[in-house]
DNA sequence: CACATTCTTGATGGTTTCTTGATAGATTTA
DNA sequence: TAAATCTATCAAGAAACCATCAAGAATGTG
């Protein structure tokens, strides 16, 4: 079934140099009107209308690039982006009503990569457009990373060991998700704390200590001699990637 | 003393960490602005008024990013973004008074990454500053620095002798990196003490020895004949960048 | 509001790394 | 050649760092 290589249409082929953009937006008219001026330039124009349709297309789309509305029904479209960004870097530009300062660095902190008030211009969103896709670099996004055993699903966010699920904190799950982010490179106790806690916790070393005692107990079959985490002496720690 | 054979400046070694940004803009009144909101953010702030200043700064510096005015007096602002893409993609965010339609799209088809209109907020530009500097990050494309058998992965912090990974205490690394560095030029005891133990060190040339002693029996294969790691007698040490 | 989960902090013992001193070989200088 | 200086290495105590347990605080949930 996911095997289909017979039923690849002719103008399937035609699309698949198509770039497809996900437009994310409550309100039909703004859909409507983003995909005639996209289609109109070449793009595949996909919809949601939710953070969780956003995030379930992505997944299955796996867009080139997401236009996204910031004040959605279910979410907020920060969160949504913190989600996408927890397994990709695929370009996200943020559409808003809102021209408040705070709401634009909050949204570009949070990982989109431009932000767009509206009303905005077809021209200028284009532009803005190709700039994303221009920096966009697509290192074939798995969203399950695995290592040995162990597999972490970065978007159903859900971690197996030898196929048994394992119930981690969100903490946890925030330290593992960071490390696997980087895996294989090592991560300072500064960066891990940083990227788990946010800034101005950096000097709590004792507390992700804790918090890897904790990981390694659920994750390790020897947490004395971890097979996944390891510690860098001085440093911090290090995801394995060595099968 | 004859021992300051290489010109490396103190300041050269100590500006590794920050990022170094380069404003282009014929006011005056701007350019202190910008470098009173960056500098208290921990940016190296660098200058230009000029279009061939600008190219010539990016050439010299090699900043991480270029904040660059539309309206210089000698060249056009898109003109000098499609010189500096000739040969780099060093992030350009473009500061302009114009909020035409049509400047924003030539300058970003250009090559520029961001356009900002004055009057900007100073935290929405940090904002995409951040954001630039972020795309300029592309963590696949780690430079690995090699010679002969070893091999120092400077983004992992990884460092392996014939694939093997080599295990380092947080001293020892801070060494190989300084000397990776510097790789074939004679480092001083002076300057490798300065770099890793900070100032005030610069006389515990025992201490240096004994790391270094360290650092050669886990990288040489045969200590007294050291292959990677040269003593300068008198002066100091060298990396050797003979493969 | 009571309960359960998670987070934070303190205490403790074990480990690694750093620093210092001692010693011997090598090199330069008088 | 002898003295002085520089270099390399070993070893041991000091200091810093790490893992873990456990208890209280905070947080979320019905």
């Amino acid at each position: 079934m996911v095997y289909n290589i017979v039923s690849i249409e002719s103008n399937e082929i035609d699309a698949m140099s198509k770039a497809k953009i996900l437009v994310v937006d409550d309100e039909q008219a703004i859909r409507r009107f983003l995909r005639t001026s996209l289609d109109s330039h070449g793009y595949e124009v996909h919809e949601a209308t939710s953070g969780e349709e956003a995030i379930l297309q992505t997944v299955n789309l796996q867009p080139e690039l997401i236009i996204l509305d910031l004040g959605l029904p279910d979410t907020n479209g920060i969160e949504v982006t913190k989600r996408i960004r927890e397994w990709t870097s695929t370009p996200i530009i943020i559409l808003s009503v809102q021209n408040e300062d705070s709401d634009k660095i909050k949204a570009l902190d949070a990982g989109a990569d431009d932000y767009v008030t509206k009303p905005f211009s077809v021209g200028e969103l284009l532009a803005r457009l190709r700039v994303a896709m221009r920096h966009a670099y697509h290192p074939e996004a798995t969203p399950i990373f695995t290592v040995k055993y162990l597999a972490v699903d970065l978007v159903a966010r859900r971690v197996t060991l030898n196929d048994e699920e394992v119930q981690l904190t969100p903490t946890e799950y925030d330290i593992l998700r960071v490390m696997v982010k980087y895996a294989g490179r090592v991560m300072t106790h500064q960066q891990l704390l940083k990227e788990v806690r946010g800034v101005g916790y950096q000097t709590e070393t004792h507390l992700l200590r804790v918090h890897m005692s904790n990981l390694r107990r659920k994750l390790e079959a020897d947490p004395s001699d971890p097979q996944y985490i390891l510690t860098e002496p001085g440093i911090g720690y290090r995801l394995t990637i060595d099968t």
